[in-house]
DNA sequence: CCGTTATATGAATGATTGTTCATATATTCA
DNA sequence: TGAATATATGAACAATCATTCATATAACGG
């Protein structure tokens, strides 16, 4: 669940420094969706695996040692958060990812990551 | 849950294109989890309204109308993340962004959904 | 020490989510 | 058309999670 709005809350305050424009609150709640997409281990190493090229629903599936079911429901939450692009061929749907922002995102957390170890 | 087996799976398969040298799975893993704590609205909220500078956390929560309660939740998810970092001065603890890749992370995420955006 | 203010946290709860199982759709081949 | 293969999907279940309420800790002023 998720509310927006409580009953706790006092006077104003003056904490901390300024104002500055920031994205309004859809974006905000798209930005949140797409991480919740990218906030799966299946997702993830779906996705990474993509990064090689494009792969089939089986291929995958037996790549992660997982079943095709399982697979399939991810693919289709990758779909349609417009993270991957599928091909058919025959039988057979290939998998790919949709544009160059995926890998970028994936980038920016992996170097989070390795900074943070490296920091320790 | 998540399994990482099951018994669903057939023989080999050749479908897509090749290998190439990817993030082992705990690295993976990490990935996955840091995404997770990116993944809610009152979140990215919280860390975009500590972009333009630190805030205490009353601050905060008049800021998201939220309850105080509901915004140190989360701050200690945030916090445990490595994404904030506080600072105490006497009653009041001021919240700041812990590094700048929180900031990189944020736009590689904003600029997906803008490119997005666009295309439609 | 006592009251007040700022923050943190444990328990309870309702909601969301990932996987499994079973089954449906789609395509090829005989 | 019928069997086989590849993929998709609905229902069910267990697990995770965000918020609320109540309360605890911490710091300050009198």
């Amino acid at each position: 669940m998720k509310k927006v709005n409580e009953s706790e809350k006092k006077s104003a305050h003056i904490c901390g420094s300024a104002e500055k424009a920031q994205p309004d609150i859809d974006v905000l709640g798209e930005l949140a969706e797409l991480y919740k997409v990218f906030g799966d281990l299946t997702r993830v190493r779906i996705l990474t695996a993509l990064t090689s090229g494009e792969m089939c629903v089986i291929h995958l599936a037996e790549k992660l040692d997982m079943g095709q079911s399982a697979v399939s429901h991810q693919l289709r939450i990758l779909r349609s958060a417009g993270l991957v692009r599928p091909r058919r061929e025959g039988r057979t749907v290939y998998y790919a990812l949709d544009d160059e922002h995926v890998d970028m995102i994936l980038e920016a957390g992996l170097e989070h990551i390795i900074h943070k170890r490296s920091g320790k």
